[in-house]
DNA sequence: GCCGTTTTCGGCCCGACTGTTTTCAGTCG
């Protein structure tokens, strides 16, 4: 499977920051197969991490003059993002490009090969390719090179399935059906005292790579049994006294660890993460005289162990208080903490009514009835019902008859269903050339107008930037919907001008929708970047059926990856108030 | 390659598991 390369550029097109991320993440892996100290590779990832979540565009910063400061980027690693930003292209990079052979980098991707036996077979074998490796493998001709064997050989074919099998990470709403059933089976494993969720699915990570979980148990070995005796268990990979890893039939990889409940702790602080709050985490610790671990804190002079039972005794112990796991990004959660200025985050039961809803009027499934109902079933106190306008003709978009009539619907139910409340919405279309889809005079009938990009999606960022704009600028809408038009793993961001977005949505009180739905959208550095620039947000399902409704807890969670307070979100508003504050 | 209220050089988080190893390197999280 070919992987992406960059590919030769001389004209000024702009380099995303993913790109840029992308370009020194393969430097790394490229510095490591040819053997450089492994710090080196380590300081470009740095990097290439820091350059991904920033919220601006770091090659039009520094096309400005006005390079950001990265963490981890020094003398060197500046230069080469600022001739990337100038260029598209670096020297560094491309000689590098040309000393590992098309196809190396592939085969590091292999899980279970790292880059020494990467090295290995490229040096003595001269294989170039993960379809070469596994020629090799399967014709034995790998256990012939000191240091690999038949065991090896086996090893690599598995890894080469597996990769095949698994190219893109899971979406959190697919993790967590699936991680339901394995903690509840768990559970009931003789000597379970505690089980729980760990890892990027604790910190509500968009996607997921493993499944973690950690059980404080008394018998280790029967909870282990336990595990690897599933019967969706497809391979057991790893099986120690202290954790199992095991491969389920169609899904992920599931780590589980077991501790002991003295040292509950730690353990969760250790493998929830991330890797760059934990390190940070052991930073301090040292400083401190203390060797952290999941195992404990190790007084560095004495040896003595000292436990902790509780995440927040962690914490304590390094004078901050307990930081919630959405937070722990290392970003900045460490530094506000110990000067106690967490902020205080949005929570599930903050939230009031949903702000983006569908029915049958268009695309939805159920009817405004019976979506109306299983809301206020969910404990909502209202939705805004937010069909679709005409030009969405896929949708069957409603014209300004078709309004009037849901309109009376609307009124019909809210009489029948009262004090719980159907706002009536629109998703409104802004078109290509910028205009919106209902003329001015309907637009203020809404009580709540929602507008969204769904075409044209190949403009240039100036133009959909200026769409975005107007509709931000108009008096009659209320919310940006899915502001990016990103779905996870199916399409990319749209390439808007985020801070003059943000700089209008705050200037005019339009607010910037998280949207629960697979598109995941605004994801959370750049709903993050929203609240601090001043603009309001709101969390919404986007369910065209029942069982979606429940997607806006995803929002939620987002929001608070995002460091979002209660009071800067839409939807946790009564309805009277909403309405109020969209005046 | 980065970085310093101990440091401009010598460190860079910590441990489990596997395999080929007879004391440890590679990989992973």
């Amino acid at each position: 499977m070919p992987r992406p390369r960059s590919v030769s550029r001389s004209d000024d097109a702009v380099i995303s920051n993913a790109e840029l991320a992308r370009i020194f993440n393969e430097i790394g892996d490229m510095l490591e197969i040819l053997g450089e100290v492994v710090y080196k590779a380590v300081a470009y990832r740095r990097v290439a991490d820091a350059v991904e979540r920033y919220p601006d565009d770091v090659a039009a910063l520094f096309r400005r003059g006005q390079p950001p400061k990265l963490p981890g980027a020094g003398e060197a690693l500046t230069a080469k993002l600022a001739e990337l930003s100038a260029s598209g292209r670096l020297e560094y990079h491309e000689r590098l490009r040309a000393q590992v052979p098309d196809g190396v980098l592939d085969i590091l991707r292999i899980p279970g090969v790292g880059p020494k036996t990467v090295r290995l077979v490229s040096t003595e074998l001269a294989i170039h390719s993960v379809e070469a490796l596994r020629a090799a493998a399967e014709e034995g001709r790998l256990r012939h090179v000191k240091g690999l064997s038949e065991r090896t050989e086996k090893n690599i074919l598995d890894g080469i399935s597996r990769l095949e099998r698994r190219s893109t990470r899971m979406l959190i709403h697919d993790a967590d059906a699936l991680v339901a059933g394995l903690v509840e089976r768990l559970r009931e494993a003789r000597g379970v005292r505690r089980i729980e969720v760990a890892g990027s699915l604790r910190r509500r990570r968009p996607t997921i790579g493993d499944l973690d979980l950690l059980a404080a148990v008394d018998d280790p070995a029967a909870v282990i049994a336990a595990l690897d005796g599933l019967r969706e268990v497809d391979k057991v990979v790893a099986a120690g006294t202290d954790k199992s890893s095991i491969l389920l039939s169609d899904g992920p990889r599931v780590d589980l660890m077991v501790c002991e409940p003295e040292a509950w702790g730690t353990h969760l602080v250790h493998f929830t993460g991330s890797k760059d709050h934990n390190i940070a985490l052991r930073g301090m610790a040292l400083d401190r005289g203390w060797s952290l671990s999941e195992k404990g804190w190790k007084v560095i002079e004495t040896g003595e162990l000292l436990l902790d039972g509780e995440e927040a005794d962690v914490y304590e112990r390094l004078g901050m208080p307990w930081i919630p796991p959405e937070m722990r990004a290392g970003d900045g959660e460490i530094e506000a903490a110990l000067a106690d200025a967490l902020p205080e985050l949005i929570t599930h039961a903050d939230v009031r009514g949903d702000t983006h809803t569908h029915s049958d009027w268009t695309d939805g499934v159920d009817s405004i009835e019976t979506m109306a109902r299983a809301a206020r079933e969910r404990g909502l106190e209202y939705i805004v019902l937010t069909d679709h306008s005409p030009s969405l003709g896929v949708a069957r978009g409603l014209s300004p008859d078709r309004v009037e009539e849901q309109s009376t619907e609307i009124a019909r139910l809210n009489a029948e269903l009262g004090p719980f409340r159907i706002l009536h919405g629109t998703e409104l279309e802004i078109r290509a050339d910028a205009t919106l889809d209902y003329p001015d005079e309907l637009l203020a009938r809404f009580d709540v107008v929602i507008a969204s990009i769904h075409t044209g999606r190949g403009q240039s960022s100036e133009q959909l930037t200026a769409r975005a704009l107007a509709a931000i600028e108009s008096p009659h809408v209320d919310v940006l919907a899915h502001p990016s038009g990103r779905i996870v793993n199916r399409r990319d961001p749209l390439p808007l001008d985020w801070p003059r977005v943000f700089e209008a949505a705050a200037r005019h009180r339009t607010a910037l929708e998280i949207n629960g739905s697979p598109r995941l959208d605004l994801d959370d550095s750049l709903a993050r970047a929203a609240g601090r620039a001043g603009a309001r947000l709101t969390v919404a399902s986007d369910a065209h059926r029942t069982e979606e409704l429940g997607q806006q807890a995803y929002a939620v969670d987002l929001a608070r990856r995002a460091w979002l307070r209660a009071d800067q979100v839409l939807a946790t508003s009564s309805a009277d108030d909403l309405i109020e504050s969209l005046r």
